[in-house]
DNA sequence: ACTTCGCATCGACAACTGTCAATATCGATG
DNA sequence: CATCGATATTGACAGTTGTCGATGCGAAGT
């Protein structure tokens, strides 16, 4: 069966247009803001970046706890905002548990918000 | 002398690349991460939408404010709070205070989050 | 089996945020 | 000038959020 069975903030993006086409419904709206709200931390906008620059647009958390001078729980915390908005998929292999950033609800997110061809 | 003298963060958005191509430093986030902070809340998001889709690209107070079920001083604050971000233009005419989108913010914004050519 | 290691969860706390009612400001109009 | 109408500011309050230390959990190694 399909992994995608539950519906994440990030796909329903997909459904609306630029903000400058048309007046964004309240439930639109509704269903945007947890990945903004995802992003709008200096934290999670450097871990989002990291893990999508990152080489194969994965990361292992091991590699990105050190880079931040914050405790290992709050990092845990903020990887699990993003994941929960659907920004990145979390997969664990053997030991260490790895981050891969979900390139397409970023473009659709981007393309909401600056639209190339508005 | 220009009016562009002060340097709002909508503005720092152009000089950095997108998510997916490096890693943002801590600097870098910190300048974008107000932007997204305007954006992250749904009041302020269909403002920007609505004024963003508006004829002209820009929208008199007096039509924004019926459409939320909140008082006039809230839609002021998240007005104010569109435009210290760099997001929304704001100039009185007259007795009424209209309200344009920045859409070059915008687009900037968009193109990091989601770069097309990522 | 015991320990170690990587990561998640919990509980607590300070800081920030969205909202409102009350009030101020300021231009237009009588 | 007195008033009115549109918008801004202030002060207060509840709810949310970022952070930490302590602890839990499961897999790997000894």
């Amino acid at each position: 069966m399909s992994k995608s069975l539950v519906l994440t903030a990030a796909d329903a993006v997909a459904c609306c247009s630029p903000l400058s086409r048309e007046p964004l419904s309240a439930a639109e709206a509704d269903r945007i803001v947890p990945l903004l709200k995802a992003l709008a931390d200096p934290v999670r906008l450097r871990l989002m970046s990291l893990v999508a620059s990152h080489e194969g647009g994965e990361a292992c958390i091991c590699d990105l706890n050190p880079v931040f001078d914050l405790s290992q729980p709050t990092i845990s915390h903020h990887l699990k905002v993003l994941h929960e908005a659907g920004l990145l998929d979390r997969e664990k292999r053997g030991v260490w548990v790895y981050y891969r950033a979900r390139t397409e609800a970023l473009a659709n997110l981007g393309a909401l918000i600056g639209d190339p061809s508005a």
